[in-house]
DNA sequence: ACATTAAAAAGCA
DNA sequence: TGCTTTTTAATGT
């Protein structure tokens, strides 16, 4: 489900207009929200947000931090939300072209949502006016909104139907084998650290590991580190 | 069936 | 080598 391999090509570094941290306009002509605008009203748009690097750990978007719309242009970021126990709960996984943080922009009060840079990672940022007021003036922008939305609410709904799922096995078997559909091979990779895939299917790293070992020696699948090869796609599917 | 805790083993810079 | 990630083992819910 998720992939990382993307590189932003070298931007022509022409007379870029120093806003803030003096960074190229990537995110707005990178993005699938802003990109079918005419270039003219991408720089005017691309006037609005605001550049900012972070390094790998670091906190993007907290609940109680200012309301605003973060779009990645470079490396990828995590959100998740903690439960009671404090545990931390991986929504998803926002890779470069992709936005978090519009549904605080709806109105929506969302308590505890963070996201965090897993990599070195570039975003761009826009203010909860400035972005209102650019739905306002591009209409369109608002239709391009609710489609990309609703591709991220079908996201929502897979992960949900993981923790419907009683089972870690289980769990992890459907999460391999839509990963083995997205690259239509026996032999993939999973795209992020144990500690995090735990997270994602709602259990920990301990437990985990014995699922995959388990699941070895099963015969359904063979391992070496995190490139996980398909034997038995049949036989993963069953469960 | 899992989580938790602790500790060893394996990776990585 | 020193830190981080992953695995193993023991014990608890």
């Amino acid at each position: 489900m998720v992939r990382s391999e993307k590189r932003p090509k070298s931007p022509d570094e022409a007379a870029a207009k120093a806003t803030d941290s003096a960074q190229q306009h990537l995110c707005v002509t990178l993005v699938p929200l802003f990109n079918h605008l005419e270039t003219a009203d991408q720089q005017k748009i691309n006037q609005l947000v605001s550049h900012r690097h972070f390094a790998k750990g670091e906190q993007i978007l907290t609940p109680d931090g200012e309301p605003q719309l973060v779009i990645v242009a470079r490396g990828n970021l995590k959100v998740y939300q903690l439960s009671a126990a404090g545990r931390e709960q991986l929504l998803r996984v926002v890779e470069p072209g992709g936005y978090e943080g519009e549904s605080q922009l709806f109105g929506a009060k969302n308590a505890d949502l963070f996201a965090e840079a897993l990599q070195p990672t570039e975003v761009c940022v826009l203010k909860q006016a400035d972005f209102q007021e650019l739905l306002l003036r591009y209409p369109q922008l608002s239709l391009k909104l609710l489609e990309l939305t609703a591709d991220k609410m079908t996201a929502v709904e897979q992960q949900t139907q993981f923790l419907l799922m009683e089972k870690v096995e289980e769990r992890l078997a459907k999460y391999l084998t839509d990963l083995q559909v997205a690259t239509t091979s026996s032999s993939l990779t999973i795209p992020m650290k144990m500690k995090e895939l735990a997270a994602y299917l709602g259990t920990t790293p301990e437990t985990l590991s014995r699922k995959f070992k388990l699941l070895e020696e099963k015969q359904l699948i063979s391992r070496k580190g995190s490139r996980v090869t398909v034997l038995d796609t049949e036989g993963l599917e069953e469960l």
